[in-house]
Order: C-alpha cells, then sequence, then structure tokens
DNA sequence: CCTTTTAACGTAATCGTTTGCGTTTACACA
DNA sequence: TGTGTAAACGCAAACGATTACGTTAAAAGG
C-alpha cells in the first residue's frame, strides 16, 4: 500500500502545523490568504485525499446512509433504492444497501451491522416476517435517525413514507365491480404490515359502498408470492368457493394465479379478473392489470425527511407521515366490458 | 445522542487500563482469566459495542468491500450481489453497493467514494460505457483488491470471473441452426466489453462450423436494450434484410424485437427464431429462449478471489480468471421443430 | 510611542481503538 | 532467601483528522 498523503505531510511539506493546513482545507478563518493558497495547491501537488475514517471518528458518525429492503429484484425497490441514491448524493452520502430476504433475523444483522458502522441514519422497509419491535426501539434509543417507507409498522412511531394503500385497493376493487364483477377473491399479505392490511380495508370498504357483501371465506391470507397465488388458486378451485375476480396484494401472487387458471383453461380475464399490485415490468408483458406506485418519489420523500433529522441532530421531532397516491393500470387482466 | 459507552468506561468501571480491556475483547494473550471474564461480563453489562470507525481507523481499511454494477434491478446482477452479501457476512464485512446506471461518470465517482470510505476492496461489473482506464489503474495504483465480474475489460489486467460468452453464444447460435434457421441475425453489445465481443465471436464461429457464411450486415451494433432491439427489428423489416431468426445478446433486445416482430404480424417461432440472453425472469412468461448464467457461483468466486487478496495483503499476484459454463434454456421462441 | 484589538498561526487535546514497550507481580527453582 | 522467567498489566504513542486555547505579530487607535 503506497502510503497516503496525510494532512501532516503537507504541513511537513510546507513548515506549518497541521491544524493550519485542516483549516485551509476546510475553508475556515485563521489562515492568510497566500498561505491558504499554497496550501491547497500543495495538497493537490501532493494529491491529498481525506481520510473519511478519521473525519467521522471525529464526528462521531459516518457519511453513509444505511438502506434495508426486503428484496434488492423487485422493481418498486430498485427504483426507490436509486432515487435514495440521487438525494444522497447530492448531500455527499453513500449509500450502503441491505437485503433483509423477508427475514427478520437478516434485517436485525443488517441494522446491527449498519448500527456498528455508524451510518448517520437509516431509511427500510420492513421485512414480512417483522414481529418484535426490539430492534427499531433500539435503533431510535441509539437516536440515530430513522425512516421507514412503504413496508410501515402500525405500532411504531417513525416518519412514513407511504403510497396510500387503502385508496389504492380501493380504486382496484371498484374497477372490478365496474367491470361487473361480483364475487372478488382478495389475496392478503402479512396483516401487521400497514401496507398489507390497508389493502384489505380498501377492499372491504369497496364491496360496502357497492352494496357487495363481505365473505371473509373470500380472503385468503399470507399470499403474497407466485407460489402462494397458484396455490390460492388451485385451492378456490378444489374447493368449489365461487370467485370471478382476484384483487391481489401483489403482483406475483397475481401472476401465479392467472397462469395456473389459464393451465385449467379458465379464461381471464372473461371468467376472471385480476388485478395485481405494484405494477412490475412483467405485468405490461402479460397483460395484467396493477397499481403504479410512485417509487421514485416515495424515496426522495424518505431521503428528505431522513436528512431533516440527520442536519437537525435535535431530539427526535414528531414523526411525520406522508402518503402519496398511487394510480390504477388496466390492461387486459382485468378488462371485462369492451 | 446518548454517549456511547467505550473501552475506556470500562477500565474506569473496574479501575484497569482500556489496553487491557481491549486485549480482553480481542482474545489476546495478556490478561489475566479472571480479570478477562469480569471484563467481558461489565462489557456486556454496560452495552459495549466497539466503535468500527475507530478500529478502522487504526487497522487502515474498513470492514466494508465495494460492489459497483450497472443496474441492480436485472436478476443476474441481482443474484450476484445476494452471494456476495453472503460470503461477506461470512467474513464480517459490509457490502456498499453502487449502480453506475451504465454511465462511465458515474462509476468513476462511485468508485472514488468507495475509495474514500476506504474499502477493503471493490468488486464490479464495469459499465457499457467504460472506455478510460484510467479510474481502474488509479485503483490499482492504490493497491486496493479489485475484481471484476461478467463486464470486463479485455485490456485490463485483474481478476476476472466470467461465463463463458463464446462458447454460449455457440451453443445458442448452433441451436437456431439446428432448428433449421438458415439468415441469423446477431444483435451485438459494445463490443470493447468482452461480454459482448465474445458473444460474436461464437456466433461467428457457429456460423463457419456449420458451413454459413458470414455476413457483416447481419451484424447489428449497440443493441442491448429493449428499445434498440425494437428498432433493429424495424429497421430489419424497412431495409428487407432477409433474415430468418436473431441470436441477441440480451433479453431486453431480444424482448424489444419480438414483441415488434409479432404487432407486425410476423411469426415467432415459425418465422423467425428468437434466442435471448441471461435468462431474466420474464422470459419463462413470455417463451423466450434464453442462456442460463450461474449468477450464484460467479458472485461467490468473485468474492472468494476478492478475499484472498484482501487477506494475504501482499504484492498484487498474478491475475486468476475464472470461467463458468452457461446453459441453453430452449423455450418456444427458437423451436420451430416439434 | 504606547496600548489595544484582531488576525494568523502553533500547541496540544480529542475521537475510540490498538499495540509496542516498560514495569510489576507471582511463581518456580536453586 | 535470592534469582530468574514468564505472565499480567499499565503507560503512552500511534491512526488522521478537528478544534479549543494560547501565543505571536501586525494593524489600529489614542
Amino acid at each position: 500500500m503506497r502510503k497516503k498523503v496525510t494532512i501532516k505531510d503537507i504541513a511537513k511539506e510546507l513548515n506549518t502545523a497541521s491544524s493550519t493546513v485542516s483549516r485551509a482545507l476546510n475553508n475556515l478563518p485563521g489562515v492568510g490568504e497566500a498561505r491558504r493558497l499554497h496550501i491547497l495547491n500543495t495538497a493537490k501537488a501532493l494529491g491529498y485525499e481525506p481520510n473519511l475514517l478519521a473525519q467521522q471518528l471525529r464526528k462521531g458518525h459516518s457519511n453513509t446512509i444505511g438502506l434495508i429492503v426486503p428484496q434488492i429484484n423487485r422493481q418498486f425497490f430498485a427504483n426507490v433504492i436509486h432515487s435514495i441514491e440521487m438525494v444522497a448524493k447530492e448531500k455527499g452520502f453513500n449509500v450502503l444497501i441491505s437485503q433483509s430476504n423477508e427475514s427478520d433475523v437478516n434485517e436485525r444483522d443488517s441494522m446491527k451491522a449498519l448500527i456498528a458502522s455508524n451510518v448517520a441514519g437509516i431509511i427500510m422497509s420492513v421485512s414480512a416476517q417483522a414481529r418484535d419491535l426490539g430492534p427499531y426501539l433500539e435503533v431510535l434509543e441509539k437516536q440515530i435517525p430513522l425512516v421507514m417507507f412503504d413496508r410501515t409498522l402500525n405500532n411504531l412511531d417513525v416518519h412514513n413514507v407511504i403510497n396510500d394503500n387503502e385508496l389504492s385497493a380501493y380504486n382496484a376493487v371498484t374497477h372490478l365491480i365496474e367491470q361487473g364483477y361480483r364475487h372478488i377473491v382478495h389475496f392478503a399479505g402479512p396483516q401487521h404490515l400497514d401496507i398489507y392490511s390497508l389493502r384489505l380495508k380498501g377492499y372491504k370498504r369497496a364491496l360496502r359502498d357497492h352494496g357487495l357483501p363481505f365473505e371473509p371465506t373470500r380472503v385468503l391470507t399470507q399470499v403474497n408470492n407466485r407460489e402462494a397465488g397458484k396455490e390460492a388458486a388451485r385451492m378456490l378451485l378444489e374447493n368449489n368457493i365461487r370467485f370471478d375476480a382476484i384483487h391481489a396484494a401483489s403482483d406475483y401472487s397475481a401472476l401465479g394465479a392467472m397462469l395456473y387458471l389459464r393451465k385449467k383453461g379458465i379464461q381471464v380475464p372473461q371468467q376472471v379478473g385480476i388485478v395485481g399490485c405494484a405494477n412490475e415490468p412483467f405485468t405490461e408483458l402479460i397483460g395484467l392489470s396493477s397499481i403504479e406506485q410512485y417509487s421514485e418519489e416515495v424515496g426522495k420523500a424518505a431521503a428528505r425527511l431522513l436528512f431533516e433529522d440527520i442536519e437537525l441532530q435535535a431530539e427526535r421531532p414528531v414523526s411525520k407521515k406522508i402518503s402519496f397516491t398511487p394510480t390504477l393500470i388496466i390492461r387486459e387482466s382485468s378488462k371485462k366490458i369492451n
């Protein structure tokens, strides 16, 4: 390792003190203009680059923010990551990304690792398995700014940036009803996550508002991936449960069901209409109606909230909730009429 | 910020020196067994957690490795990221992920940021725009371990972990020929990237080995995304270039072409056979033949190479090349026979 | 010309660890 | 009892930067 140029090397070179060099480099008062220029020049000449670790040790935290998402390969998260990176870059911060893979253990490990790396703050979307509030409270206790987006916890008081899932579900189900579907099944996700409980709520409200009965047997829980969607569809058929539409809380479960139904010779959308959620890229390819969430805006908003807290570094302010309204994307899978 | 417990606090608590505490915590000799247990206990009792920044300042580098990929939302990269994370976790390292978004400027910035964060090493897959070797050489000069995977540079001497793109292209084209296609177009990517130049090479070799002529007009360059694939297909049709198959260096360009051809009423695979590359999840949904690359193995191998170098920290050893053989996944888009 | 102010600098402490080196202690052996 | 040796420990200097504080010298004011 070729020895790195330090502030002292510059000082020695110019027969001055390292404190003066530091002041010159940081544009702080207390250095003559002539000398400042001299220092800046030799710093450049020697190829000086500040040692961030040392700076951060002094400052008490790093120029890094942590980001934990359930899965990196979901389009929504990929977009959010990108927009958070943009904001962070503007602020001169790095982003440390971790995937929890929906496991609370992984999530906890990631949080520990981030804290240990002295991140300035954490943005996260909690894993499906998350139950114990302990780890999150720990972060708050350490006064580390924390922002949650999309997957938030309904009993934790932190900044939240979400999509209006109740409304988007309401709109999706209303759309199905308007298309003439009457027996609508809901594929739900883990109910302790706002994201899923609100979708169920929106589903119920839409039924009620349109004078349709709510049948508990039509709500299938823990159906939020492709395999589960397929299984759910199989179960519906085998048990002869009457249904003519599926409102899925996930594009993947919608996909699983759609392929299974088609394989069984059931026509989509003529016999069964389907709407998913998240507008994953593949939905366009297979004509699956879905819900576009404003990933870029969510990411930006989350990052801005975090940096507000980081820059404020006061006592934890009152938690803000920011909500975006998603739009329904109607494709063939739910077009019975026309 | 509630004051963090430091090694000194523990020392004060037990009326000992911080050096002793350090040795106890690190299981170094020079501490009596009784005292060691005592120290460990009070450390736990006080809730001590080491300040990584301080440790890293001392050690000269961090417990973080940098990872730069063109795009995070490609399945192949997502998988590689995951497997690298696994290996890193085992070693007690964090992974700092950046996306270059195919821009050499972004890539350069990311590398600078990683270096400034004192990462222990960098694993990367270079951006499509990459041309200037400067930034990479800089990393090598600073003696920072560097490993490239998948997208490698053909004139840079570093560790490489790749898929055998020449062979996979050869197999894909051979498959098309065996299916009876005779006028095969190749959608190529930027030729300064091994990954693409080798695919072209494999394409040529397959043609030659099967006695088919190589027509330069059948090679379209810079066709490695959906839009370009669509444009390329349009161009082929509008210029009446004779072709009955497409060997695309990217699933996305294959997708663009496939959808465009179908829209124009051309039947796939009856009139035109198509094979893509990378086996993105969507290929299964639309029946696109593709090439499965061993992402998990690539990631693991890259990470292992990097850690070898990090742990060795000797002079840069001779560069290793590790190559995996991808498998062809045959789907409807290329099945003319049977 | 002397006093006061202010800018320009240097000294040294600090952040939390690790580690070389010197000192103490305990214990074995003669 | 005296000597030797090794283990156990403390002191203090690092790592590279920031910063409170003290010093000096020049400029300003009378």
